[in-house]
DNA sequence: CTTACAATGTCAACAAGACTGACTTATTAT
DNA sequence: ATAATAAGTCAGTCTTGTTGACATTGTAAG
């Protein structure tokens, strides 16, 4: 209940209760409409986010091992494990016994795979594109600078090592 | 994958392929701060996010009707009402039978309702303040006007509507 | 070579939180 | 009087997360 912050002057005035209570509320409605396309395309695989969520980052670190995935992704190997299990008897995921060290399993789409990886990422692509084109580049610059001051370091890391990879 | 788009110009640098990957990943991981020290402290009192969001929305319309949080929060009523009636069993939240349309029900936060949405809020509160003064005023502004175009339309009447009354 | 550790997979049980569908009760509006 | 609205409830299902225990295979260290 402190907005004793803004009498310091104008430069403040964006960090009054009210303006972090929308910054807030943005997140939330944002986040719903994120999620609102790729949701409608997983419903006729009837598969969930947590498909979307594999498929999406073994795309972008092809022959990841399972170990790598799971802290990518932040759940329990069970939960996880589930999830690819569907991925794998559909032909989604193909797994491959690792080389060096062959306890290790490393994660490839299949064709398959793939092509439902281009619609969701199409759709989601979609919906940021035009929201980046009708906010203008400034404004992609801030949206991304407060999402990375917003993650927890752990996570900053892990984004920040996909971001040179990819 | 029409990196074509760059070709045209400096301008327009920031609508590639992988910038709009990163953008995804951006929201994936910062959605994940931005709900982790709630999640802590909604643990204690055994809720999880369904109780923080209808807490949240009902202190910012205190005497909303049921009807009104479910078109906020997007759930069906079952859903809601689930949570409404721990809630209120915690004696979290009022309800008043209305006096205009005696079948309309009036939600509000009691004390110790308004206690527990003071610590969510601050906490959630604390780490978007600290992204704000990190990233600065420029970049605060495109934040917000990035994740507005990113919402369905519908969901930004509402959020913009909220916005005024507040 | 044996022993310990690591990477993965699996079984079982459980809980939150979403859904659908059907039905009831008050109350209001036509 | 009848229909529509606001709210609540019962029952069943699904996804996705959790714990805990255990098995298998392969690597590394003694």
């Amino acid at each position: 209940m402190s907005n004793s912050i803004n009498i310091t002057g104008d430069s403040l005035l964006y960090l009054t209760d009210n303006q972090l209570r929308h910054g807030i509320e943005a997140m939330f409605f944002a986040y719903r409409g994120f999620t609102a396309d790729p949701d409608r395309i997983l419903e006729e695989y009837g598969y969930g986010r947590a498909h979307h969520r594999a498929v999406h980052f073994i795309n972008g670190s092809p022959g990841t091992t399972v170990n790598n995935l799971l802290s990518i992704l932040g759940v329990t190997k069970q939960s996880l494990n589930r999830v690819l299990r569907t991925l794998v008897d559909d032909a989604l995921v193909e797994v491959k016994v690792g080389t060096q060290d062959k306890r290790e399993r490393h994660l490839y789409l299949t064709n398959q795979g793939r092509e439902l990886q281009e619609r969701l990422s199409s759709a989601q692509s979609d919906r940021m594109r035009k929201a980046f084109k009708n906010a203008g580049p400034n404004a992609v610059s801030g949206f991304k600078t407060v999402l990375e001051a917003m993650m927890d370091p752990e996570l900053n890391r892990i984004y920040s090592k996909l971001r040179k990879e990819g």
